[in-house]
DNA sequence: ATAATATTTTAGACAAATCTAAAAATTTGT
DNA sequence: ACAAATTTTTAGATTTGTCTAAAATATTAT
């Protein structure tokens, strides 16, 4: 597969939830930044190559073949992260550009042996999971902090936007994944919550918490 | 600079011997394993871009401005070239190929924080040393086995030819770079040598002593 | 010096990935 | 149900990097 091959595919797989549930031409087109004509185009070709199965108008959704490409990506982009966190000293806002070139790096000995050298992680700096070799991986029970109940106990394990601006946020105010948290209090009014975190007790607004997710303890 | 711009950036760095001599247009197509019109398209592009001096029929070379990049993606390539060896249990002869798709990989901070992580090596798995940030490297004094005189008393410190079957004849017959040797005979009618290496008496062949870079010890 | 040979460039074509503008199909609202 | 709005596809053009075949230039040998 080539560069532009691959990103369409991780595109799309991202936009699939998994895999299920057939993606629209103008969303790949968002979520690439190209313009629909050139979804319609490249995804004709992937239905060629057996990735996609494409009906016109009907929107597009990977093969099993191509499930298994998306998902050899998205665990070389994932530990690519991990590697620059953990061993280059990057935080976690700053790797995902870098991680988009290094994921297309084509040698399996490369990413089997990145993966022995960081002693085979299981989730990337942002919490979401690294798909083994084989392709598996365990789908994490987790909840949107905005979507629990008041009274809630949980640690803080990942963020649905990783986007520089909401991580720095989050590393502004001493959120890190791992910490634990209690929801206090939620505003009916606009969906702020009043939570403690790091004994520390804190107000967030409702954009924040649907993009931390949290784990509950019982 | 794309990928393709920055090999033949390369290709004619490494075929200009350190920069000074033009670059013929067929040492360019050999070398990137395309045909000679293509070499002639790619360096009109590269000399509208200030990266090459080119007249036609007269060959081409880097200018200031080219020399800067080849070094910095030589620097690149041999800082990926350890990182494989050091950290991810490579060996020398399977490098250069991952480091080829590795050292266009857009990051300064990437390449900063890995010569920081390796230690800030100064040359790569094959004895060639590695430009600093500047661009700056001292060229190390060494010199062709197959050109010094009976008894020199040296250390093997770098190999010409790093092409896979060459390095492992090395490895098969103990030799790495580091090791002591001397000459202790030279053959007039084949040219070929024998050396101790290791303690060890052996017989090699012209051609391998024309690829070994040895530092003379007096 | 000139012919033969080798090298290099030009002209024209092609595949990949993209774009714009217009046409076709689908979805939505009344 | 049908008009309007939206989405998607097609047609045709563009850029990048490549190729083949032919023409131009340079080099070599007699
Ligand atoms: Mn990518
Ligand atoms: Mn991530
Ligand atoms: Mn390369
Ligand atoms: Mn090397």
């Amino acid at each position: 597969m080539t560069l532009s091959e691959e990103d369409y595919i991780k595109a799309i797989y991202h936009l699939g939830k998994g895999e299920q549930a057939p993606v629209s031409t103008n969303a790949v087109a968002e979520k690439m930044d190209t313009k629909p004509s050139s979804v319609t185009d490249m995804v004709k070709k992937l239905s060629e190559k057996g990735v996609v199965n494409y009906r016109r108008y009907k929107g597009v959704r990977l093969t099993e073949y191509g499930l298994k490409i998306a998902l050899s990506i998205v665990r070389k982009h994932r530990l690519w992260e991990v590697f620059l966190v953990e061993k280059l000293h990057f935080s976690w806002d700053e790797v995902h550009e870098v991680a988009e070139q290094l994921e297309h790096v084509k040698s399996e000995k490369l990413i089997d042996e990145l993966d022995k050298h960081l002693g085979f992680p299981k989730i990337d700096p942002h919490g979401d999971p690294i798909p083994s070799k084989e392709g598996e991986f365990k789908k994490a029970v987790k909840k949107l902090l905005s979507e629990v109940l008041t009274g809630t106990n949980g640690v803080c394990v990942g963020v649905k936007d990783s986007s520089p601006p909401f991580l720095k946020f989050l590393d502004k105010n001493n959120i890190a994944l791992g910490d634990p948290i209690i929801v206090l209090e939620k505003e009916e009014f606009d969906g702020s919550l009043t939570i403690k975190i790091n004994n520390k007790e804190m107000r967030i607004s409702e954009q924040i918490a649907s993009n931390l997710f949290v784990e509950i303890i019982d």
